[in-house]
DNA sequence: TACCAAAATGATTTTAATTCATTTAAACTG
DNA sequence: CAGTTTAAATGAATTAAAATCATTTTGGTA
């Protein structure tokens, strides 16, 4: 049982595996699922289309490939981007940041992965993996008292990734590159300003409640004097 | 001209590209982009296959008008669950409940936008009209000053969209049902418990930022109803 | 009723995924 | 190291389904 031929057999395997998704992920991004053909990827990875095959069971397979890998490493970024020692609110911040930059740069394969998974079910279990990152800073939060206990983390993980994403898809769509802001607004949202005694102040004056119900009783009088 | 000829003819027309449409909404829903055969589609319009194609030009403009029609549709549900009457609050949470439980009764159809829109492009509209719904009533809640004057609607958009699809995609792959808690959190984050105020402030006091937002809306107004 | 144009048809063509008989290369054996 | 076996790769052939288009049918009009 020498080893050697083996380990080189196994890694000049997984390097042509590694070609023919690099060379799918390419031709994915460019073509959309559709325009890609399997002998334009073949043709990109110096290989035979037949062997496209011998890796992958179909294209829908090959496309499973693709993107399970580019999550796969997202989640290894993620996992780069976070300082273990932040308290939870940093932590989150670094994450969004990442998530968000991350799913700009690649948003073609981040749209592929809808085409991977048609409707409810099993694959792309590395998404929910990478999803994990996100559970793992919000439950220690929580178990260090940095967020409440009754903190809903699995709606607050759609909150998060639902909205860096459809912020993503807007801001391709009308062309315009990362905005911190987005991030900054998210968190605000999700973390909320706790510093709150602005409530103690309004001991005796008359209140800001008193204030706004006499503006609203002037801006009703305007609005009913109706055609100006 | 006499008219009712051409008017009979175009509505035999127009009731045939519906029944085209039913068709392939039923089958696309049922067995995916890729996975519905235009002959299927055909044969459940009782249609031969060349007639679909003097509709829609191919297989994905016939998605497109699928989707292009659900959205459409989706316009026309939220303006009628909306009451016009009521403030900002109650209306986003009326269109927040009607747009969760659409998503979920419609969760194929709405899966399939994403095959129509393969990267950032032009094509539907429809979707960018729904959203001008939302866009309304927070244009709307700014206007009357129920919502201070810097709220930053667009991303708030990408934030209730965003939340509420890829919640309800949780529920699809859990199997839940919709589950109101998320309407009401989304809410109470979008709206409530902001601005400094102690975050279990019951009494719900307005900030000075508040009332100052509010007097600037409140000069707007008279501003644009033109010289004084 | 005869005619025309619009609409519909489905057999045919085209395109691209997938298969598989054959070839080539690698690993093992004595 | 020649011979043998096994694994990997190839690309021509097959298959499936989208899209086309020459032909037929239909509905309106004179």
């Amino acid at each position: 049982m020498s080893a050697t031929p083996r380990n080189t057999s196994r890694e000049r395997i997984e390097a042509r595996e590694s070609t023919i998704l690099d060379a799918a992920e390419g031709i994915f991004s460019r073509s959309g699922f559709d325009g890609a053909k399997i002998s334009d990827i073949a043709r990109a990875a110096s290989v035979a289309e037949g062997t496209v095959y011998l890796y992958y069971k179909n294209k829908r397979d090959l496309l499973a490939g693709v993107v399970g890998r580019f999550w796969s490493q997202l989640t290894q970024g993620a996992e780069d981007a976070i300082d273990p020692q932040a308290d939870a609110a940093q932590q989150l911040e670094q994450l969004a940041r990442y998530h968000l930059q991350s799913i700009l740069d690649q948003f073609e394969v981040v749209s592929l992965t809808y085409r991977a998974r048609p409707q409810q079910e099993q694959d792309l279990d590395q998404v929910r993996e990478y999803v994990r990152v996100f559970d793992r800073i919000m439950q220690r939060g929580v178990d260090r008292g940095e967020l409440p206990a009754d903190t809903p983390i699995g709606q607050l993980g759609d909150v998060f990734f639902g909205t860096l994403e459809f912020s993503a898809r807007t801001l391709k769509l009308r062309g315009q590159a990362y905005d911190h802001s987005i991030v900054s607004n998210l968190l605000l949202l999700m973390l909320g300003r706790r510093h709150g005694d602005a409530g103690t102040n309004g001991g005796n004056n008359p209140s800001n409640r008193d204030l706004m119900q006499r503006l609203e009783s002037i801006q009703e009088q305007l609005e009913k004097r109706g055609a100006w």
